[in-house]
DNA sequence: AGTATTTATATAACATGTGCTATATTATTC
DNA sequence: GAATAATATAGCACATGTTATATAAATACT
């Protein structure tokens, strides 16, 4: 599944130990594919049984051991064919709780599914600073890790950073538009009947 | 979890049997909660068992046997506390396959990469044209039902559809975008490097 | 006319991905 | 001395995907 290709992916810019995978994640993938630490852990002893990564312990003085993971060639292959191979129809979960919600908003109160459009705006606008942050990481990571030519690697990570905020973006919209269609329902439903 | 209260508060409108719900399903709210068949004979039962619905067999001379579900009060009021208890958080599974192989895109030809946006495109042009085609359903199912405020109930439902349109429409514009960003980047390279 | 495919209808079994939780060790910080 | 960060592993439950199976009517194909 995709979660292992983006491991395998990250783990091409240099070995790592999954806590420290977990952290790139959160800083570069996350708002893309998202993974718990359990998860993580778990996949990269599945990717060992496969061949696709190797892993050797690490001692340490300051803090428990390490175990260092490092992408195989078999891995490296694994990736790449996957990469190169665009599935035709790309899944796509429709699956949002919140949208679910508002599908049945006529069952509440007026004032509450506003409140809730209003609360969903301020995640969403956390959510936008969260992506400000990664993007501002970026030219960290690529100047950091060997990368052939990062300016290329930066251009793509910029992409779907460009897509989270044009989503945020036009979902905050939406729903400044609901409350204000929500508000305007209201009065003229008062005028028209009660 | 979210299935059961999307198919509870779909049972709301009137007694269904499994099949029938998933064609309302599709109709309705695939494009904010998708589910499968067997998915949804599964559910079905679970809610069963829990006396969230009750079923009758109606036999029929063209045809299978049909299981009638009826919404009980018992899931009705399910349904509505799972409406009113809006979490504070909205889990948000970030999991696009898509988006993730965009963020390797420097792995793969320019050539490749722009053949996949365009790919993408047209997929949600296609999408845009299946949401128009629910949206069109919609005073159908709103007349056919028996609902205390049919008007109030499409506004909402009208809400979930712009939503989708609005997403749909500015990951257009992205990938138009990309696609000019990626051949502006090729050419200056060009002229800069070699 | 006879066969094959599709539609309508329902159930069950197995696998997989993920979530959540508990556990364990060591170093640092409060 | 307690809490948190760093690091790793394991187990259970659950949601979903996939596939197989079954029956009957309707439609399409040969």
């Amino acid at each position: 599944m995709s979660l292992s290709y983006a491991m395998m992916g990250l783990l091409t810019y240099g070995p790592m130990n999954g806590y420290n995978l977990k952290k790139i994640f959160d800083k570069s993938i996350s708002h893309v594919w998202a993974a718990s630490l359990s998860q993580i852990y778990r996949e990269l002893s599945t990717l060992e049984k496969k061949g696709y990564v190797t892993s050797i312990i690490q001692k340490q003085e300051d803090g428990p051991d390490k175990r260092i993971y490092s992408i195989t060639d078999l891995g490296r292959d694994a990736f790449q064919d996957w990469l190169k191979n665009f599935p035709e129809q790309l899944s796509f979960y429709q699956r949002d709780e919140f949208m679910l919600r508002i599908f049945f908003g006529s069952r509440l109160e007026k004032k509450e599914i506003i409140k809730e459009f209003e609360h969903f705006i301020s995640q969403k606008l956390d959510h936008l600073k969260t992506l400000n942050e990664i993007e501002k990481t970026f030219n960290i990571y690529s100047s950091e890790f060997t990368v052939e030519s990062a300016e290329k690697e930066e251009l793509f990570w910029h992409f779907t950073i460009k897509q989270g905020k044009m989503t945020l973006e036009v979902l905050i919209k939406w729903a400044e538009e609901c409350i204000k269609q929500l508000e305007e329902y209201n009065s003229s439903k008062i005028n028209l009947k009660k």
